[in-house]
DNA sequence: CTGTTGCATGAAGACCTCTACATGTTTGTA
DNA sequence: TACAAACATGTAGAGGTCTTCATGCAACAG
């Protein structure tokens, strides 16, 4: 489980998952859209499909990937919601033991 | 974000956080309880304090923790809940690329 | 003040992860 | 078949993370 939601614990995997968010993308344009090299997407993308995440389908020479469900897609905005609650929350509290 | 999301992607994290999530508890009960060294649990309370995931109050000798709030609670929930339908459907869909 | 308990923190080493480079594989083209 | 395009994958190196050991700090007892 800590694997799965690993996932999204990474600068990178976040971008290429939130530009799969709002439609599916080949590679190629991922690699463009999170200004990346090719290979760096494809070894995350590699992750994301094996934690059932994403899902790619051939078209001729290129792969389209996109999102595997609404499921996803659900997470990824409860994660956006409450990253940015915390975050203004944390604020400085961090020190104040009491 | 992806920082603040890290904060579920470890195991000991998660483990502390589901302990928490039942009742608040000192150090040594949380050391005890994810069965980790006192200093390895305090590691850990640190970023998670700095996540405003957790707040720690003195008593005395000893430092009770709790869950922030009950966003963290609900967090939590929303993360085993996803991570549990993923873990379903990645079945082994994981390599056909169709 | 001295000692003890409970927790925090600094440092070091083992381990894991991410990226870049090179290369392999599949698909389409001539 | 030879070649190019689009991805996938093996590998190595840089960088980050987690745990352990040692030590420091705060609170209470005597």
């Amino acid at each position: 489980m800590a694997t799965t939601l690993q996932a999204l614990a990474t600068h990178s995997r976040l971008l290429i998952l939130s530009r799969l968010r709002e439609s599916p993308a080949t590679v190629s344009q991922l690699a463009e859209a999170v200004e990346m090299e090719q290979s760096a997407v494809s070894h995350q993308l590699r992750m994301l499909r094996h934690l059932g995440l994403v899902q790619g389908r051939r078209s001729g020479r290129s792969v389209t990937y996109a999102l595997h469900d609404n499921h996803v897609a659900q997470l990824l905005d409860e994660a956006v919601f409450h990253a940015e609650h915390l975050r203004l929350g944390a604020r400085d509290q961090a020190d104040e033991t009491a």
